[in-house]
DNA sequence: CGGATATTGACAGTATGCATACAGATCGTA
DNA sequence: TACGATCTGTATGCATACTGTCAATATCCG
């Protein structure tokens, strides 16, 4: 199975998604916010199906982040993948449950939580990189070089534009 | 306040989101699937400003899609949207409870819970419907109009790939 | 120094999102 | 027409996400 919800597939033969509609259509067919989402429907679901259930794509984010920057607090590990502070702390509890990450307080600021990567954590890291990356090839896969390098670069412009 | 992710905004003056970054990296800040993922907090976080906290992404296109295709089951309503059969109902209770939606059964097929919009639920998503689009043109507002449509044939070709 | 202010991690509450499982209903077909 | 395959809505469990709040801790500034 690689489909997304497939479950919810009735009907979809009256209205498939993405059919063509009038202008001034306020259904959401024809908004990019819900295009956004379905893509990012697409791209757990693409990740889920590469790289297995043992690292979500959150999870793989906040290990490479860990692995990359180790020492910091859960709130500058926030920041650095653009998650919330009140978030971060079940995926840390997930990933500490599986041994793969430590919590340790700091001498210098007790309010801080230092995260490091253990060894099996930067293991199962490794592990899952090449499968990481074919998630993303195999995202814009109908893209040819040239829309790929097209469509990366607007996202950036507007990342940077509501971010920035 | 529109940022996205305030609370979490320590330390990003030592690594930007976004930063430049070597080839090979194995971070996420090069990867399509977190571009899509930022988008998507961006585009939340939109809609919660310009809309309001009355309907949020997922309720108004459950209303909207309602509204256009009344009598349909849960599934269909589903299929049409993009959800999950298991997550719509909890979407539809909470249309329901503020009375903008109601469930009926259907006496052909006693499985189905035949679905209408209020006339409540009309001026709700009559009310809102300005601000939804008004949510979408600031989305892809850095963007040119040329880009704009770019960026929206790109978004559909990459759906109609995955999920065609 | 000491009070005002800001930061950090945690928790509760709410809302998606999906997998799995289940009971009831319907449908296709032997 | 009986029966197995399929479909519908629901419930449960897990994993994000974000808001508001709080206690402990730092930091800043007069």
């Amino acid at each position: 199975m690689s489909g997304v919800n497939e479950r919810a597939h009735k009907a979809s033969h009256r209205t498939p998604d993405y059919a063509a509609s009038g202008p001034g259509d306020l259904s959401v067919h024809r908004m990019p916010g819900h295009f956004i989402r379905r893509l990012q429907q697409v791209a757990v679901r693409l990740f889920g199906d590469c790289v297995g259930p043992e690292l979500t794509p959150v999870q793989y984010a906040a290990l490479s982040a860990i692995a990359q920057r180790p020492g910091a607090g859960q709130a500058a590990l926030a920041a650095l993948i653009g998650y919330d502070r009140a978030t971060i702390g079940g995926v840390i509890d997930r990933l500490e449950q599986k041994g793969w990450v430590a919590r340790s307080g700091s001498p210098d600021d007790r309010r801080l939580n230092l995260l490091a990567i253990t060894p099996d954590g930067q293991a199962a890291l490794t592990r899952a990189a090449p499968a990481v990356l074919a998630v993303q090839d195999k995202l814009l896969e109908p893209l040819d070089p040239h829309e790929r390098e097209a469509f990366e670069r607007m996202c950036l412009k507007l990342l940077a534009h509501h971010l920035g």
